[in-house]
DNA sequence: TTCTCGGCTGGGCATTCTGCTCAGTGACCG
DNA sequence: CGGTCACTGAGCAGAATGCCCAGCCGAGAA
């Protein structure tokens, strides 16, 4: 399942013009269609590429206000707190981590005050102990794949 | 910018099934398809839908391991260390944050051995004061936003 | 009330892309 | 040598796209 430097191509290429499809798409790699087509739906049986979906902006939408929480959970409560955090809209993302926490969640809110009322409904949970939160102030790195596309294109590891 | 009913359904519909057209779009949502077109024309220049990019996994690309590092950084160094970090590849994002840390970032690796190398790379760098790592062991919300999407499309509240 | 405007509808048009198929070529391998 | 695989180049019918237009309707302005 490694990365070819053709797939490489193709993904970097996606990711600048998304809109553009399997004919342009061959036309600019210098492969025929048929090519094209047959490395794309690799890549998507692969797994390497999830899908299309649209990427929307929780600023546009009005939650502008981004944060992560730590949190620490009571012994033998994980599963409930998961099923309590699926349902909050507001915790776009959530790991179970190692370390000084247990779990670690992304959160948006519209506002500073807002964002009080998004951690209270989410540390208002039984399972949870403790709660620590960091606020984003800027983001210098949007979350980003061509660097390690790239990279990994380059060198034939695999896994 | 609020976002419309319709909106959200055009969201939502377009996250569940990416590779549909506008013309099934429309037939879906039951809306003539210069409406669907228009629509989804205003979101993307609102900007509420960045883009379409490919959702590209790290793990299928060999890098299955998932980490959070909260950094600090020396004073006035806050620059460099964000160019510094914007070189690593495995650096998938970044955000400055308040808080204990002073920045925060999700980093990827080949195995645990080797995210000691990228750990090493990251902090191998003057203005990082110190580093604290959590390991992601499980992800059960992955990255999502059409909840959010859903609530948004029906509370008239806008930015 | 009447007017105007923006959003939606439904249709049409030429161009373009898609999904699918096929024959032919070169590389690698048992 | 024969078989498999990936790629090429081509063709075709069906479908979607970009673009245009006339008409309808509700909301707000005059």
């Amino acid at each position: 399942m490694a990365i070819d430097h053709l797939d490489g191509r193709i993904i970097v290429l996606l990711a600048r013009e998304p809109r553009i499809g399997v004919l342009e798409m061959s036309r600019r790699l210098g492969v025929a269609r048929g090519t094209a087509q047959a490395r794309l739906d690799r890549l998507q049986s692969n797994g390497v590429i999830r899908g299309f979906g649209p990427e929307v902006d929780p600023a546009a939408l009005g939650y502008p206000v981004t944060a992560f929480a730590t949190l620490q959970i009571r012994q033998g409560q994980g599963a409930d707190v998961r099923a309590h955090l699926t349902t909050v809209p507001e915790v776009l993302e959530l790991h179970t981590t190692t370390g000084t926490g247990d779990m670690m969640c992304r959160l948006v809110a519209r506002s500073n005050a807002d964002l009080q009322r998004v951690i209270d409904r989410v540390v208002g949970f039984d399972g949870i102990v403790r709660a620590s939160t960091a606020i984003v102030m800027e983001n210098p790195v949007p979350l980003r794949i061509i660097p390690l596309v790239e990279q990994a294109a380059e060198d034939p590891a695999s896994s």
